[in-house]
DNA sequence: TTCTAAAATTGAGTCAATTCTGTTTTTATG
DNA sequence: CATAAAAACAGAATTGACTCAATTTTAGAA
């Protein structure tokens, strides 16, 4: 049988981070009290921690769906990338930029990096690891593609350029969400002058 | 005069700073209780939070003293750089990161990363901030001088360059920290890859 | 020296995350 | 079905960072 027990858990699972996003959203990580979240979830607190190890790992998990999404959309660009390397990354990286403030607050994402860095070995520290190596992955995947497709020089270190790419998209992006009035359009320019340097080196 | 109260003060400054980052060592950021750093102090804890609006503005003094330290250090190197682009750039990295871990611990760095994320606007945000655009502001002067003594291409977009190095080698050093077992050495030899690709890029 | 206002200190109290312990619910077994 | 073990739950108790009203100390004027 599916056991009852499974299926509550599941749906108590959905309940708390249905009910975290609202809250979070509504009154800021820092606002949204476990007590509130275990009321509109209709559990106690002490169910919470049964559930989830501590108030980041509710975040980091909504962090993550987040994630997974923008992974998914990055595929399309590997996939199929614009005939230009410099258009190429600017499409891949737009993409994990656009998509980053679909769902999260800038708020929520300084709250979820310090926790990453804060407990790196907890669950959602570790997640968090393993999606920024998947994200760095598909820069690299879209490198090999651009090699294939003849734009790329054969012999340029893919694996070291898709880390030097990430590394520095990701730590502008941390400068991005603490500053609340920087803005989406500035930060892409930012990152495509820095790009251009590398575009220039590794052209075909 | 300079000032019965000036001077406790100063006094007291520094008993806090020095009580801290015994603690701190000892028992890790989380397990030095406010309480006893009072104590150690020979202050209340009323007076701690007169002096630091909070527990990570404690470990933020200390952080600043160690990243001037390797600003200066950084200087000479700056003033008098390898012939060597390759060189040059490791020998100015290979000083942030040996200095590194001289006061402080990996769990400290870790902490300190993620208040100030999680505070960019708070005293301890807003200095790292500050020390993280001088280390960029030294990268990049490092450049200039390379280009000064015609071992860098003159067109190169240096601001654009520093940046890149700086954000590529702060990434790194993060992923660093998060790892208890991961060394040094290992950092270098990783950063220096990544590098080779600028190196290539620039080089007159 | 004495007095007063400003500055600094103190530590008991507040608040919210996390832990703990006893109770209830579910599952598996005879 | 009855029942015992296992899993999950509830919410009271604990813990520790931070606040605040009362008290003490200092600087400087008279």
């Amino acid at each position: 049988m599916s056991g009852l027990r499974a299926r509550q858990k599941a749906d108590r699972h959905r309940r708390i981070i249905e009910a975290a996003a609202e809250l979070f959203r509504e009154a800021g990580y820092e606002g949204a009290k476990i007590e509130a979240i275990a009321g509109q979830a209709e559990v106690s607190v002490g169910t919470i921690y049964n559930y989830y190890q501590n108030k980041g790992d509710i975040l980091g998990a909504i962090v993550s769906l987040e994630v997974n999404e923008v992974l998914n959309a990055g595929r399309g660009v590997v996939a199929n990338p614009p005939a230009n390397v410099g258009d190429a990354l600017d499409t891949l990286l737009g993409i994990y930029i656009e998509h980053s403030l679909h769902y999260l607050s800038k708020e929520m994402w300084r709250q979820a990096m310090a926790i990453s860095t804060q407990l790196p070995d907890g669950p959602f520290g570790q997640a968090y690891t393993a999606l920024d190596r998947s994200l760095t992955e598909q820069i690299r995947a879209l490198i090999a593609r651009l090699q294939g497709l003849g734009l790329v020089k054969q012999d340029i270190d893919g694996q070291a350029l898709g880390e030097l790419i990430f590394n520095n998209m990701n730590m502008m992006f941390i400068e991005f969400v603490k500053r609340d009035e920087a803005r989406i359009p500035e930060l892409r320019a930012a990152i495509r002058r820095q790009n251009r340097i590398l575009v220039a080196a590794i052209g075909a």
